[in-house]
DNA sequence: AATGAATGAGAGTTCATTCAT
DNA sequence: TATGAATGAACTCTCATTCAT
């Protein structure tokens, strides 16, 4: 039923789509997002849905491929120009927040799809991943980080402190308490603070082994 | 209106019900999980749901505070004993991952709490993270972690290795794809390898600054 | 089902219920009124409620006949010692008046009936009716109003009367606007202003005949 | 969502579904009239329904509203040609009565209004009385009626006079056991009998102090 | 390419009534 | 006499999806 659009007209309401979709998903998760109110979102009337997504579970995996895609771009391109393992890692991190930060959709989104579509769940967790591995693997192979670490596993361990620092405190607020009860939307627009973030980046550090090394 | 049963036959029935609950919004999580299935599992007709839950919110809520519970009570539990931090850690760690393989329902409801009772997910895991935080405190005062180490902080550095690599390992299944598209309620019920355990453990050995000690 | 309680504290039970009843329906009406609400303003358990009546309906008609004779004998009771026809009449409608402020119930009750009991509902219009009637004969043959005027006809038109300016002055109260949307179960219960009585019973007056005759 | 419809179809479909509402209401009243019923007899699907009205309240004042008007227009059209102001009177009654034949809804609707929207019933009557005052204001001008009557009373009067004789003779019958509990549905569609229409008509007239002109 | 009316299955929830205790 | 747990049909309302225009 879907399909690309042919004409530039199409490709607009195609993009206007998506966009709305980001929207919509973020403020209301999966369930509670109605073609509806993607359609509303957009400014085009509900049958035109259909015209470029075959379904909602199709728009919705390929936001998180969307979404996937440029949270590694925004990853990379903070890391340019850092020379070392760890300097690396920190630019990287801090890319991470930011974006997490200007979209928490992300956040929101990538939760709920443990039952919508666990397969982009998991292409997205293990994209991610893979970029770590091979630096780590590199830094290994150059001596900057401790020989005895195995890069497939430490990648999942900083994936982890990552997200759960990133929803800590940039997805609650400084407080732990922003976005609560009522007004679930809300969200930290600000980053992680900077002593939380040294003290992150100082475990790691330790824990990747990079520091006394000659 | 929800209300406390009165007599043996109704607690009876109530236990059922939130037994037939974790059920099964761990196999269709919170969307999917009408009260016509919750009450099939049970064995009770549909009205008597309203008996001893206002809502479906509110099963899941109290599900969530369960599972909280009894999470941390294994986590206890398995570290009774450890004298050592990073023993009381390791063990800390064994307990939550036996915990998730046996009751997948916590990560798969908790990961969608999001959305449903943000208050929930805070709850569920600023309570966890208490815990390490002053496990942590315990360890800096006796010297047996680094001095500059702010549990306040490295607690979620902790929290979030153990979700993702639980994540990961243990929900997934050792080669990761368990759990796909097909049939979503498949999951690995065995540990994290040793592997993979044993080098979380030295990573966090190290972050935490206490290898170098007797 | 339902019988005659055969005991002191079973008929004390049954007034309970019949109080809380009339107390429950006048706030909600009658499709809004559940048994529940109904033992629990009594004070009983639900299952009690079918040891004294055998539903729902018989309650609410057993309530419109208990109000029914009651208002009748509140009308009678004012009118006692009057003399004249018209004094009859004006000292019964402020007895109808002073009913229907203190019990609002009536008025909401009957109005809803027209769907729920339509034989209660012509019945209690029809009791009250039947003593206009027999007053309005017995004035007739003694001269004191028309000899053109059919009681059975103006019995009813007296009956609208009574109704309309009820409804406008008491239940609405002074400005009409007591009890708007917000809370329908407000009520004036002052009763109707003396200019507004004055006009109403003048224009019976002459409406009757009265007036001239020697 | 409700919402006007955008194309002569959907225009369609409204009124079927205001004609439905009107029929379904009238016989089962605002409580048992489902929305099933409704579009069942509007020969829509459910979910049709609410792309039109958002509520069963909705649709339900709307339908006050619409009846009120015909109402209004049906006696207004009845009294036209008339020049005395009891003429006006007499053929007014005569149109609402006659409306009240062909459409026993509106007094079925109305009376339970009561509970279901307070806000409707009471505009009802308002408007009704409204038309009322403005006549007997100007009767009272030109000297047609007695200089004391006051018509803010004496048009709820006449209003209480109309409801009660159309509610006792056209929608009882003229045996006032019509619609009885078997079948609350039937209805006389016969107007007032003559005898009745005349008693009544002189009482108002009387009442008016209308008589001893010339 | 775009519209928006129509569908109907399924959701959460309520409640009069029954019955074992 | 009284309890309160249990039932299940019925309710209002939502929404992904289809299709004639």
């Amino acid at each position: 039923m879907s399909d690309a659009p042919r004409t530039a007209r199409g490709e607009l309401t195609r993009s206007k789509l998506l966009e709305a979709a980001e929207k919509v998903f973020s403020e209301c998760g999966y369930a509670d997002a109605s073609i509806v109110r993607i359609t509303e979102a957009a400014g085009v009337a509900q049958g035109t849905f259909y015209l470029y997504f075959s379904s909602k579970l199709e728009i919705f995996e390929e936001l998180i491929e969307d979404l996937n895609r440029r949270v590694r771009h925004a990853m990379a391109e903070a890391a340019e120009g850092a020379t070392t393992r760890i300097e690396i890692e920190r630019q990287g991190f801090l890319g991470f927040f930011r974006f997490t930060a200007e979209h928490p959709a992300l956040y929101r989104i990538v939760r709920e799809a443990e039952f919508v579509s666990p397969k982009s769940l998991r292409l997205h967790y293990t994209r991610i991943v893979s970029g770590y591995i091979a630096g780590l693997g590199n830094a290994k192979d150059s001596g900057e980080i401790g020989a005895d670490v195995d890069p497939a596993v430490v990648a999942w361990v900083l994936m982890g402190i990552g997200e759960m620092v990133g929803m800590r405190w940039v997805l609650w607020g400084e407080d732990g308490q922003t976005g609560a009860d009522d007004d679930p939307t809300a969200s930290g627009t600000s980053s992680v603070p900077e002593h939380v973030f040294d003290q992150m980046m100082s475990f790691i550090e330790r824990g990747l082994g990079t520091q006394g090394r000659p």
